[in-house]
DNA sequence: GCGTTAAAGATACAATATATCATATTACGA
DNA sequence: TCGTAATATGATATATTGTATCTTTAACGC
């Protein structure tokens, strides 16, 4: 479904990123801020081939499935998008305007209910239990990113009022 | 890559796996263990494919894709394998022998390095950060399995040896 | 044995992802 | 500004992962 983002702010968002892509010596081009448009503009995560409906829904011209799997791999590694492993889908950083730094793990929390996604810093307690575990068995961890399943504030809610 | 695992103790696990079925008032077929079989054998965590195709190698008959799934669908509801949504693979219950039950949330540990995996129960404190975590924006965690990437205690141990 | 139910086979196809070669666009120095 | 190298995109084919659905077979309860 689409997010209630009005213009002003997505453009702020574009323009962010595309600042964001030049201090790397990368360009946001087109196309690539097509895709990135329209996952920002998502309520919910979203597959690869949903995030190329809606490009060629959007504009005359097609686009190859091969152009926005290459698309999204570059956004990911300007850290514009998160890839959630879990679900094969992709998400708009929640940090694009603001001078977040990826420093911490991020813990990506899924609704069972709407799809819609919080991205969150991981706590220093959560990290330092998590190491902890996998050190009991001899593990050093790597990961950066953590998949959460779970119910938002909005669903909890709402799953109330049918009493 | 296979494990080695002996066949007295693979006789052993299945054994164990037929009793927890019948437990549950369902049926350990010779499909089924041959596909839990496989997995038990594998140090890795196996795609469906990768077990179709271990499967049709060791025996005459050949078995669609869809069996499989089928089949792996059945043995996940019976917790004796667990998926790997991170990779869509597949790995045999590290607990099938033992009295173990899923109460606790798991976590699966995936080495980098070896891309073996160890199971292990969610530690007290884990649990708590996360679900403090959560709370801070609101979620209620549902999640029961967790996959965190790392590297193994043997792969530690042997990425030194070439120094 | 006979009907009911559960399991497996067969076939087709949908959804996700990558390999590779060709073309277009951009950046940038001569 | 022109040519060239690097970057980005297009086009095509194909691999991989996963489901829908209908048929056949096997097991179980009576």
């Amino acid at each position: 479904m689409k997010k209630q983002v009005n213009p002003k702010e997505l453009d702020v968002l574009l323009r962010a990123a595309e600042v964001a892509c030049a201090e790397n010596g990368a360009r946001l081009t087109q196309r690539r801020r097509q895709v990135l448009s329209e996952l920002m503009q998502s309520s919910s995560p979203l597959s690869a081939y949903e995030v190329l409906d809606l490009c060629n829904r959007s504009t005359t011209s097609t686009m190859p499935p091969m152009s926005v799997y290459r698309i999204l791999d570059f956004l990911e590694q300007q850290q514009l998008v998160h890839k959630l492993s879990s679900s094969s889908k992709y998400v708009a950083c929640a940090h694009i305007a603001c001078d977040h730094k990826h420093f911490q793990k991020t813990h990506f929390l899924l609704c069972d209910g709407c799809s819609s996604v919080e991205e969150v810093d991981a706590t220093e307690e959560a990290s330092e239990a998590l190491e902890q575990m996998a050190k009991t068995v001899g593990f050093k961890l790597t990961t950066q990113q953590f998949e959460l399943s779970g119910i938002c504030t909005a669903c909890q809610d709402s799953a109330g009022e049918g009493l």
